[in-house]
RNA sequence: GCCCCGGUAGCUCAACUGGAUAGAGCGUGUGGCUUCGAACCACAAGGCUAGGAGUUCGAGUCUUCUCCGGGGCACCA
């Protein structure tokens, strides 16, 4: 819509034969306008008389024939659409989007597969979806990644574990318990070697991680492993790549990269035991995803915020751009039962398993709960409200007019009425539905552009209200008068597709009948 | 102490990158099913956008200071 009407101003300032001092912008308008989009265009035009250029540009735009309306108020020229306009743009269906030539990969999730998914990896894991879902619509080839850490020190102390459990003794320092250790211990022979064991509980660990997202509906490309970075040779390669650009130097039995341009201070790549720290393979691993990706996208929790600048800046020393390698980082979720905040901590084992809340909430919920939020601001998500009043949820709002619509369609066919393209049948009381509809795209590239799900949530919500109206107010078949029925079907049609494919990028179902 | 993110209606959050008279959901109050699905609709109440100063035609949005909340400052991930 928002192209639309830009071309227009455009087509209106050649017209003109206008220059401009800058680009401008197209908005919508005001409601005491009554008016649909606004444009700044005649301020940034290189003439002293603004006023005069707004009154040329709204006379060019008149006669362009697409507007019923053109008026100015200083800075800007109004404009409202004529109702031709809209139910053309209507029949017509979306643009879809051109293919765009960078091809982009984002990361998301990467839990530690030394545990269940909890609470606090399931706003990552659905605002990465989401995205990935968004920019693939928009135009983007995706591939989506979860990286693994299979290997080092911690997997290894869950090997420790699991073992000290099956043999009924203490815990080793900083181990794991619980249930999923206790429940390993059973199935294993005591004589196995650490290694052994530490490698088969990290593939159940990650069967069942994978079983967790495939229940939001997640499903990776590619489960990227650690450990095939070191067995493939990519971590000594990318070493090699550092200290060929000398950032790599040794001090205190250590060796360190120089990062110091991005970060407060340099930092280690091999500790003094000699073993390799994580930040090597990291920097390793991102080597190998700018070879597969023109775009690099990690969705991380904001307590990896200090992560940022040493990832950059190493990247930047293999030759990468570091604006091509985005870092999205996601405030975290404080969960509630009512105005009880619940404390969480991993130690004490009070963390609330992401199956346990999907389990409580339901899938369609919880992605509609944290995804409809920007990812910098900080969310209380409070169980009780999802949960005990699930059916005021904002979330069945949508889902009800895509199942409503849907039941119409079912109605429509037993009366023998099919869906039509509008004419002139279809009157001013659909105006703001129409409008809504055509807008979808803008809010998919919006969404795409900022990186920022939730302004499909929002527009999600507006296109559904306006439905839900306009189907209290008018009668969509009326046995009386078939034409009109199938017209107003056609436009019920499209509010139908319009909000699956919204959902759609939310990885949200969009059930027939509920 | 330094760095990052927040502070908007009673609560949870939006506001199309600087646009005009700041919007939704929940909660509260009133009204609406003989009619395509009432998990819905209509109307109402609710705001000095934490506070001060600045930038310009114009600020919730940009700069700066103060206050409050969250997170980070490892040879842990």
């Amino acid at each position: 819509m928002l192209d639309f009407i830009r071309e227009a101003v455009n087509g209106a300032l050649n017209l003109l034969g206008a220059e401009m001092t800058g680009d401008f912008d197209v908005m919508t308008a005001p409601d005491f306008t009554n008016c649909d989009y606004a444009t700044n265009a005649a301020v940034k035009m290189a003439v002293k008389n603004k006023k005069k250029a707004a009154d040329d540009l709204a006379g060019a735009l008149e006669k362009s024939g697409l507007f019923e309306d053109v008026k100015v108020i200083m800075p800007f020229v109004n404009m409202k659409l004529a109702m031709g306009s809209l139910v053309k743009m209507l029949n017509d269906g979306d643009r879809p989007f051109p293919a765009k030539k960078e091809k982009l990969l984002i990361e998301f999730v990467s839990a530690n597969p030394t545990g269940p998914l909890h609470i606090g990896h399931l706003r990552g894991a659905v605002m990465g979806d989401a995205l990935a879902r968004i920019f693939s619509f928009t135009g983007y080839e995706v591939i989506t990644h979860y990286y693994v850490n299979d290997r080092g020190r911690q997997v290894r102390l869950l090997g420790e574990s699991i073992l000290a459990a099956k043999a009924g003794q203490p815990q080793p320092e900083g181990g794991y318990s619980g249930d999923c250790v206790n429940g390993i211990a059973k199935d294993i022979s005591s004589g196995d070697s650490v290694e052994k064991i530490s490698d088969m509980a990290v593939e159940r660990i990650l069967a069942g991680i994978k079983t967790t997202l495939v229940r939001l509906g997640i499903v990776f490309d590619i489960f990227y492993s650690e450990k095939k970075l070191y067995d493939e040779g990519h971590v000594s390669r990318t070493l090699e790549k550092l200290k060929d650009k000398k950032a790599v130097f040794e001090k205190d039995g250590a060796v360190w990269l120089d990062v110091s341009d991005r970060d407060d201070k340099d930092r280690v790549l091999y500790k003094t035991d000699g073993e390799p720290t994580y930040f090597l393979s990291d920097i390793a691993y991102h080597d190998e995803k700018f070879n597969e990706a023109d775009i690099c996208i990690n969705i991380w929790g904001a307590d990896h915020h200090g992560y940022v600048g040493r990832l950059k800046s190493a990247v930047e020393l293999l030759g990468r751009n570091a604006d091509k390698l985005e870092i999205i980082l996601y405030q975290l979720v404080r969960l509630k039962r009512g105005d009880q905040l619940l404390k969480m901590s991993k130690r004490d084992g009070t963390f609330l398993l992401a199956d346990d809340v999907i389990d409580e909430v339901g899938p369609d919920a919880v992605r509609f709960f944290l995804v409809s939020r920007k990812g910098d601001a900080q969310m209380d998500f409070d169980l009780d409200l999802a949960k005990e009043q699930s059916s005021k949820n904002p979330v069945y709002y949508l889902q009800y007019a895509h199942a409503r619509i849907c039941s119409i369609f079912e109605k429509a066919g037993e009366m023998g009425i099919q869906a039509s393209p509008c004419g002139g049948m279809i009157g001013e009381e659909a105006r703001d539905i129409i409008k809504k509809i055509c807008e979808f795209t803008d809010k998919a590239a919006l969404a795409s552009q900022e990186r920022a799900p939730h302004h499909i949530t929002g527009y999600l919500m507006e296109l559904c209200g306006l439905f839900h109206g306009y189907y209290d107010r008018n009668k969509v078949l009326d046995g009386s008068d078939p034409l009109l029925s199938s017209q107003r079907l056609f436009l019920a049609g499209r509010v139908r597709e319009t909000v699956k494919k919204g959902l759609g990028l939310l990885g949200i179902t969009a059930p027939e009948r509920m």
